[in-house]
DNA sequence: CAGACGGCGTAAG
DNA sequence: TCTTACGCCGTCT
């Protein structure tokens, strides 16, 4: 009895509720800015997007048959909380996205990484436009934030759900937007501390730790190493 | 299979 | 400083 689809179809309690095991279902529920629909396997929730107007979600429904090549049944039945722990399935994702997913989903609540950034931690310094591709398309916003992923100068970019909802995410966070603009207006992208000689990304939680006396603004990974400053270990900013 | 298409980055003007 | 042009690269058609 090692098959494994055999050991799905064949849990303790079959009987009770066996339609989730066979195929997808949807139902709704309530995110962080409002009512989500939420489709799931067996393995965890496989997507989510805003409600559409729509009653039946055919719209929705047609997009996730499209995009996981199966269909889709409404359920009544308790939906996961939408958070950074929910458990999600995204056997459907290609190597490269679920990379760009997982290190998307690293990033910590309130702060904020580059999209060259994510482009380097999954080993493709160069695919920084493949990354924006793929989180244009995250199957799981809300769940793996990537809100949370924002241009190179700081400034948001853009966002599936529109940009002020990226600003309102973040902020519910408990980022402070206004700092990072202020940085962003400044051309400051890292921010070092003359004591450690140690540079962070602005949103770090380190870097919000160096005193006023000690900070010292960088424009560039270069410009931060050529001053003899080296990379925070935790938020890794490349230099 | 070739070509188009992006939630980007950055040099150049 | 602010635009614009162009390179980059994984997917989709």
């Amino acid at each position: 009895m090692s098959d494994p689809l055999l050991a799905r179809l064949d849990p303790p309690d079959v009987g009770k509720d066996l339609t989730p095991r066979v195929v997808d279902t949807f139902a709704t529920t309530r995110g962080p800015l409002g009512e989500v629909l939420v489709a799931r396997s067996a393995e965890g929730v496989t997507y989510v997007r805003p409600v559409d107007d729509d009653a039946d979600h055919t719209g929705f429904r047609a997009e996730y048959r499209r995009r996981l090549g199966r269909p889709l049944l409404p359920d009544d039945g308790p939906v996961p909380a939408i958070d950074a722990r929910t458990r999600v399935d995204l056997r459907a994702c290609s190597p490269f996205e679920r990379d760009v997913l997982d290190v998307t989903a690293s990033i910590p609540a309130g702060q904020t990484r580059p999209y060259g950034w994510v482009a380097r931690e999954v080993g493709r310094p160069a695919a920084v436009r493949a990354v924006g591709t793929v989180l244009a398309r995250n199957p799981v916003p809300l769940i793996v934030p990537c809100h949370r992923v924002t241009k190179a100068d700081g400034s948001l970019g853009r966002y599936m759900l529109g940009e002020a909802a990226k600003a309102r995410l973040l902020a519910a966070e408990g980022a402070d937007l206004g700092r990072l603009a202020a940085f962003t207006t400044a051309g400051v992208v890292l921010i070092g501390s003359d004591t450690t000689g140690i540079a962070c990304l602005p949103s770090c939680h380190h870097a919000r730790r160096i005193t006023d006396a000690h900070r010292v603004p960088f424009r560039s990974a270069a410009a931060a190493r050529e001053a003899g400053y080296r990379g925070c270990r935790v938020c890794r900013p490349g230099v």
